[in-house]
RNA sequence: GGGAGUUUAGCUCAGCUGGUUCAGAGCAUCUGCCUUACAAGCAGAGGGUCGGCGGUUCGAACCCGUCAACUCCCACCA
């Protein structure tokens, strides 16, 4: 068979995840075996895959697919979330292309294009899943409205409920304008904002002045960035100790504009050297004003329409969104006199994490989870690593956001997500139960007064985060159906693979929902994954821009390529600069390890050729160096090192395998004619390639089972995403070491060609002055090899014409019958003898320095001492080449 | 304002309990090679006062103090 000149990727990866997808390979059931379980952090139903996505499936199809090469039973569960906000914009957005505005539909008729919407859309994310190789158990797909699942999320409401852990109540929240929906803390995104300060005059009331004949000019200044705000401003606040306030304790100032009279209180919550010490507060329009206000008692003035805009409390600039109210304020404000001054200032504005609109503090009726109730166990599991976490530095993160938890606002006031079970009666009461027919039975226990049709459902649905907190069990239908047989099997998961960005909305849930409705953790380990950013650092985000596509890149480089070159440096919880440079080192990664099989597959084989002893002391050389490095890989995976592993498996293919061992076994060119290779060499080979192949398997899964196939006939089921990981089998280190000093020995003798201008295809012979190292001297066929040498000799001595050079301890001589350039050659023993002598004379410091030797460990004495005794042997060469010279 | 982290070659980062894996890797750069698997390659080479200063120690990239720069999280002075 014709090999292309590259490995072709496209080919490669359609069949390759049709064929594991026909084998149901990927597809798990509960057996006897060990599970081991993985579930998918769902991504919205409206994504596309990005960067993000592409590293964290990457990491968790890597340790999926490892998994399942050490013989567990390897499950991984994908899914969608059905994103309420996100989505609801999405379907908002596609209405109004078409002509149709959400508020003249019925929620049923939302909801209706809405389910639509996402049967049309929604598995894009899964389909591009699938192009990155991800080995997910399609059978499972879970989504977050799922009947089941739906069902759960209201019961679980209605459990915490009746647990008395779910109240509702009246609080100021984080209002979304353009969403018109309240937000969780978590969902709000703090940017440094470049505003502007006015400082602004608030006449005195008259009649409380002193003097109130008197025409009123005297007033009070206030600093503020929201002027359009004063309309619900319902006092003044000072600091008690502020001397220049201190005659106005008790009086009241005047609104401008609207001449609304409010009271001059005090608080030691001001600060007295901020702005101008004074505060107006306003108590519906500012979280801390909110609370001034309930401890002063003051009234409430809401001037905001949900939209943003100002409504008729306002008295003014009624109709107006908020932004366009406060240029024209300031503008009214100036003319009329009462605008002192404006300053730059920047300070941190809140804006809403999914429609990017600036968060206005709102005060509303809104359903909360009591967190303390359940936050408990959460963090005692992972301060006490029963649930671990990786990288460990999170750990204190967690503990700080669980000891001060706050209660969750759990009600948005949208329609697409699980509607929150609570029935009002005409009265204005309510109760919580799963149907209309419930809640009226609960009514009539207290023998209210109504028609069952006159029953209204709360118009509002439960965060996205009130369903997925409940994922790792409930994708098993844990809850549902509890205690069935895959809950059983599968729960608690193994390994959950996140961005730290999500650790409070998501993580810290799933482990409060996981012990408060299984009774146990949801998984043992969470790997946290950095954040992608491009070159300059910045993070990648759709707003940006900076987001590749991927699937061009997939196109381009391949999938195994950008799983390589996402892999390759991200360590765990440390960002990642993506750059594209790295995809690149991934192609010509594939490319390498095609090749390499292109060379095995041109060989030709007989069992009469008898097995050269390079190739019998290369196959020792690697059969004990790969055992080495597989011990290193191991250990990087079970430290979640993952980057570390794929790094010792590159080097060991790329420079080990590639660069060493095929080029000592390839067989040698007589008259332009390929000498064969022998059966048992081939075989070896054949058999190395195998395990390294295993070894890539998971990082980079289509190219490696396309070799595995190329590399041999193989049966109808062995393919290698199934195949057994290579066992860890025990080395002799002596070997390695040994073979390392041969490979300095070849690349200083490479080195020294290069610097004489002696072409690589002239054989040359060496002459060594000792006899080699124990153990080394087996190696001299691979070094007269691979240095093209026509003979090596030991314990020599110095030919009358000759160069000398020195690796390691010993001196080698390449007779020569040219005339040598002496000058050159001096110059050159020379420097080195000035190095050596210099770091002679550092290790005897150290050897003369008493201190030293009564202080320091004995080996590390010892140590010292054979360093002396090496450099002076070194110096002694040298100058014997002086002198000889 | 509180907390955490980072700072090592041009870039991205390793470097465990202080002493030969100690100044490393990959990429980039430079030099020589169109050598029969691979120019997406091979063989070499150069390049760093380990952020600054001070301390502990016989000995510091590593420990302590301090300063600086950057990043993130939390709380938010209008």
């Amino acid at each position: 068979m014709e090999l292309s000149k590259n490995f072709e990727h496209s080919a490669a990866e359609q069949k390759w995840y049709q064929h594991w997808l026909d084998k149901k390979y990927f597809n798990s059931t509960p057996d006897e075996r060990e599970p081991y379980t993985v579930v998918i952090p769902p991504p919205n139903v409206t994504g596309v895959l990005h960067m993000g996505h592409c590293l964290n499936n990457t990491i968790q199809d890597i340790l999926v697919r490892h998994a399942r090469m050490h013989g567990k039973n390897a499950c991984w569960v994908p899914g969608t979330d059905h994103a309420s906000i996100a989505t609801e914009a999405k379907v908002v957005q596609m209405l109004r292309e078409r002509g149709i505005t959400k508020s003249s539909l019925s929620r049923d008729e939302f909801l209706k294009y809405a389910w639509e919407w996402k049967e049309k859309y929604g598995g894009i994310i899964l389909e591009q899943l699938k192009k990155l190789g991800c080995s997910l158990d399609w059978n499972r797909t879970t989504f977050t409205m799922d009947p089941d699942y739906y069902d759960s999320v209201i019961n679980v409401f209605i459990d915490l409920y009746t647990k008395g852990y779910i109240y509702r109540g009246k609080r100021m929240i984080n209002w979304d304008v353009k969403a018109k929906t309240a937000l969780s803390d978590e969902e709000v995104i703090r940017k440094e904002t470049q505003q502007k300060l006015y400082y602004l005059k608030y006449f005195l009331d008259h009649e409380s002045l002193p003097y109130p004949w008197l025409p009123g000019d005297e007033f009070i200044t206030i600093a503020t960035v929201r002027p359009e705000t004063i309309m619900g401003d319902t006092a003044i606040c000072v600091h008690p100790d502020d001397e220049r306030y201190k005659h106005l304790h008790g009086k009241f100032a005047l609104v401008p504009l609207i001449n609304r009279r409010i009271p001059i209180i005090t608080d030691e919550y001001v600060t007295m050297d901020f702005g101008t010490g004074a505060l107006k507060v306003t108590p519906a329009h500012d979280m801390n004003d909110y609370q001034l206000g309930q401890k002063h008692k003051l009234e409430v003035v809401d001037i905001f329409n949900e939209d943003g805009t100002l409504n008729e409390t306002a008295q003014i600039l009624i109709g107006e969104d908020r932004f366009e109210a406060r240029k024209k304020i300031v503008k009214e404000l100036e003319a009329k006199d009462y605008l002192l001054k404006t300053e730059e200032y920047t300070s941190e504005v809140g804006y809403s994490e999914r429609t990017d609109a600036v968060v206005e503090p709102r005060l509303s009726l809104q359903w909360w989870v009591d967190m303390k109730k359940i936050s408990g166990p959460a963090l005692t599991a992972v301060m006490d690593d029963d649930i671990k976490f990786y990288p460990n530095k999170f750990k204190n993160l967690y503990r700080h956001w669980m000891e001060g938890i706050k209660d969750w606002c759990i009600s948005r006031q949208l329609w697409w997500g699980q509607r929150i079970p609570a029935w009002y009666a005409p009265d204005g009461s309510f109760e919580v139960a799963k149907t209309r027919a419930e809640a009226f039975e609960k009514f009539k226990i207290q023998n209210s007064k109504f028609k069952i049709e006159e029953l209204k459902q709360d118009e509002d649905c439960l965060d996205t985060w009130f369903s997925s907190w409940l994922w790792p069990f409930e994708v098993f239908k844990g809850y549902s159906h509890p205690g069935n047989k895959e809950v059983e099997y599968y729960y608690p998961t193994n390994t959950l693979v996140t961005a730290p960005e999500i650790i409070f909305f998501w993580v810290a849930r799933m482990i409060m929902a996981g012990f408060e409705y299984k009774g146990e953790k949801p998984f043992s380990e969470v790997y946290f994954t950095g954040i992608v950013r491009d070159k300059q650092g910045r993070k990648m985000s759709k707003s940006l821009g900076n987001s590749p596509d991927l699937l061009a890149l997939i196109d381009r480089y391949g999938a195994d390529a950008i799983r390589f070159g996402i892999m390759i440096s991200s360590p765990a919880g440390n960002d990642l600069l993506f750059d594209e440079s790295s995809l690149e080192q991934g192609r010509n990664f594939n490319n390498k390890i095609w090749n390499a099989l292109k060379l095995i597959k041109s060989w030709k084989i007989d069992n009469v050729t008898t097995q050269p002893e390079t190739a019998r002391l290369a196959i020792e050389w690697f059969e004990n160096r790969s055992s080495e490095q597989l011990e290193s890989i191991n250990k990087f995976l079970k430290e979640f090192k993952i980057s570390d592993a794929l790094n010792s498996i590159y080097k060991l293919i790329w420079d080990d395998f590639c660069s060493w061992y095929l080029e000592i076994i390839k067989p040698d060119f007589v008259d332009g004619v390929q000498n064969h290779i022998d059966q048992s060499t081939y075989n070896n080979t054949i058999q190395f390639f195998e395990k390294i192949l295993k070894l890539l398997h998971p990082f980079m899964p289509f190219v490696t089972e396309e070799l595995w196939h190329l590399l041999k006939s193989r049966e109808e089921d062995d393919d290698i995403v199934i195949a057994e990981w290579p066992n860890q089998g025990i080395y002799d280190k002596n070997i390695t070491v040994i073979f390392e000093g041969i490979q300095r020995h070849i690349s200083t003798i490479r080195s020294f060609r290069k610097e004489r201008n002696i072409p690589q295809r002239e054989k040359i012979e060496l002459l060594a002055k000792s006899e080699p190292q124990e153990g080394a001297k087996k190696f001299d066929p691979i070094v007269i090899k691979l240095c093209n040498l026509s003979s090596l000799r030991h314990h020599a001595e110095k030919p009358n014409n000759s160069i000398s050079f020195i690796s390691l301890l010993t001196e080698f001589y390449i007779p020569i019958e040219a005339i040598i350039n002496t000058k050159e050659e001096k110059d050159r023993l020379l420097k080195d003898l000035a190095y050596q002598k210099g770091f002679l004379a550092t290790v005897e410091k150290k050897l003369n320095n008493d201190r030293f030797v009564q202080n320091a460990k004995p080996e590390v004495i010892e140590l010292e001492r054979k360093k002396k005794a090496e450099a002076e042997e070194k110096i002694k060469a040298i100058e014997e080449g002086l002198q000889n010279l």
